[in-house]
DNA sequence: CCTACCGATCGGTAGG
DNA sequence: CCTACCGATCGGTAGG
């Protein structure tokens, strides 16, 4: 699946209930819960196929192993954001105006996340099979540092650090990967949102508006 | 042991070769790389027990269960810094001073760890017998947004949300555990310590020295 | 999607 | 700190 089929694949999940989910879907929704609550290896297949109402061994005609699910969230996790954000960086309007609607796309993409996403950990990256991720973890950061050294070049920003930048960013969408989704509060998130934009922005901007 | 005394024993460690270190001590550092590496649950005694150079049931000789590894890691994670910040927040020093301090000693002491404390996740309070640590992180955040209030109220900085500030600089302190540490690369992690403290202190001024 | 079952590995104990 | 070993649980397969 392309990113935008993912994408469409999400917005579909968003508008139906959860028992109306293809089987397959729920089966990640609680790998995903699991995966959280327990870390990749503590969410037991038993524990997931019981969650789901189905038995242990019916997994295995949805996926080939435990790690295919986990492959897959890690699609909506990381492939989609860094294709988002290799886009942005490539157009051609100001730094300040594609970081803000990079940052709002970004936490607004994992706050609405239907699957839960908190356990999956750049962690993860080491097991077999999943290096694949790595480079595209790269890729995000590459794209983001490039909008600030942007801005820099322009005069737009303070001489900041692109990594420090693209740190805190990636920090604030884990946080509110952790805060909001399905069944949580999303009171929390909604201020970190948007606090946490104006915050960066505020830190960056060498006119302060 | 009390703070003070987990300060010291860290102190001692960092003094010493890792291989001049008590068992009980290896046993907890390679847990700590082995949880990182794989998750809690995907660390398994024996590969624990392997990387020390012992046989796996004589662990047990010197912590009770696996779990309590994962407790005294939480100590060095947790426990420590909490304190501190409860002692800089009641300080009367101007709230600036006493963020910008807390920041320094935070980012030092995650940044200087000898113990790998990249597998220690907020998610394993869940765990049984690790329910009491979720007090020791709320009073956490509860001490530095005291500061943030502080200085807000105080005129010295802006009107911030105090919860997306005690976010960032939690986020800045994982990522400080992520990228430094004993064996790997302190250079990103030095950048970030200094230009995060900075960001951060530049979006909370209103009088931008 | 089910029942029946596999070999491997898990955390931990007994006893020295 | 060791050898020997325990019952429980793991991810996955066979065959319908």
């Amino acid at each position: 699946m392309s990113t935008d089929d993912l994408i469409g694949h999400v917005e579909r999940l968003r508008a139906a209930p959860l028992d109306r989910w293809p089987t397959r879907d729920r089966i990640l929704y609680e790998a995903g819960r699991l995966m959280a609550a327990k870390g990749y290896h503590g969410a037991s297949t038993r524990d997931i196929s019981t969650a789901v109402g189905i038995r242990q061994p019916s997994l295995f005609s949805h996926f080939p192993s435990k790690r295919d699910m986990l492959v897959e969230l890690m699609r909506y996790e990381m492939s989609v954001p860094t294709d988002k954000a290799r886009q942005i960086a490539a157009e051609s309007a100001p730094a300040a105006d594609r970081l803000l609607r990079y940052m709002q796309w970004d936490f607004d993409w994992y706050a609405r996340m239907p699957l839960d996403l908190r356990g999956i950990k750049e962690e993860l990256l080491d097991e077999p099979g999943l290096e694949r991720f790595k480079g595209e973890l790269a890729a995000w950061k590459r794209a983001i540092e490039r909008i600030v050294r942007d801005g820099i070049h322009a005069g737009e920003f303070h001489d900041a650090s692109p990594a420090v930048v693209s740190t805190m960013m990636s920090s604030i969408s884990w946080e509110i990967v952790r805060t909001s989704g399905l069944g949580r509060s999303r009171s929390a998130s909604s201020t970190l949102r948007l606090g946490a934009a104006e915050f960066i922005l505020r830190g960056l901007l060498v006119d302060r508006g």
